[in-house]
DNA sequence: TTAAAACCTTGACATAGAGCAATATTTAAT
DNA sequence: ATTAAATATTGCTCTATGTCAAGGTTTTAA
């Protein structure tokens, strides 16, 4: 089990190493160079993605053409289509790497197979849940009437990594501002 | 058990009426009378609420004092402040009931327990947790980029019970925009 | 039943930030 | 190394929606 793995289970879990071992073949090492798509908003999510390095990101695109970027993980984050994973239906939002990417892929059958069978699965799955959870309802009530301004300094403090290494295009989708108006912000601060 | 609960159960997990027995003692009920403050933001949440008539919201209030309400629990959902419950944490969040209003509540911690312990209620558990977050992830990119007009629209075609139940100062601040606005645009519709 | 409080409606005004355009800069590909 | 494409910057304009104010209506509580 690639180690970075093996850490993330070891910190969320008391699995034993007989447990990771059966865990660990599910898991398959792919790279992706950067801008690729791992998925498209239509398709059905086939895989969930442990990132080992690199980073990648969740987005959806609007009806004008607008994108709003909902999520981004880094190394040592799992990152999928969850909606789409759990209900099977295709997904509204797309996957795409940002950077040269590594990542582990295991597909959703297989994990879902784990969840039942594998406690420690089990636990892992429950606070990938809790932890979406609360990270989206943090944003959401943290950018509740913020202006955009203050959407950046929340950013500058929460995830400073997110402003340093990413695009003002895609920083900007994040933050539900336009680049013009982030250009600006940045400038003046 | 309450049959609306026992109801809940039989829909999401496949559990047998012993199982059901086991659980059922660690839910009370309780009724309360419109705006009742179940949990103020601060305090740490202690229990899980089943909602069996009536309605309850979920909402916080950002330094200007405006208020931003993230979720209605009508007759049949569990309502709490799961990222307080999830993190033993205050909450950054209220729970208020809208009308007067009966629930089934469950300690925390007997609950908890009852996730590792009862497999029905960790699927219930698992349950609750994806479509919140289906739910939260839906709202953020259907509300993305889009005006109010179309917000009244949408939460007129995804929950038009919102808005034939509820007042506009309570709609107002789900949509993200100010009752005047609201008030606007209802007469022009 | 009545008074007080909360809520809703509608007008007038102010403004943050979107949209557009033109140029400069960075990044990627051959 | 050179060129093409993508991204960033910055000035200008315009509009949706917030804010404030004043009056009407509904709800609540004694």
């Amino acid at each position: 089990m690639h180690p970075l793995l093996r850490q993330y289970f070891k910190q969320h879990t008391n699995a034993d190493d007989l447990a990771l071992e059966k865990i660990a073949p599910y898991f398959v090492e792919e790279t992706f160079k950067k801008n690729t798509f791992l998925l498209r908003e239509g398709e059905v999510c086939k895989y969930n993605y442990f990132v080992v390095t690199g980073c990648m990101r969740l987005f959806s695109t609007n009806k004008d053409g607008v994108e709003n970027t909902r999520y981004f993980a880094f190394e040592g984050k799992f990152g999928t289509s969850f909606t789409s994973l759990i209900t099977g239906q295709p997904a509204f939002e797309n996957i795409q790497t940002l950077e040269k990417t590594t990542v582990l892929r295991i597909y959703t059958e297989d994990f879902y197979h784990l969840v039942e069978t594998e406690p420690a699965v089990n636990k892992v799955y429950r606070n990938i849940l809790e932890s979406a959870y609360i990270t989206t309802q943090k944003r959401i009530y943290d950018f509740q009437g913020a202006d955009s301004l203050e959407r950046v300094k929340w950013l500058l403090e929460h995830q400073p990594k997110i402003l340093s290494r990413l695009s003002n295009k895609v920083v900007a989708s994040y933050l539900g501002i336009t680049p013009y108006t982030l250009s600006r912000l940045k400038s003046s601060l």
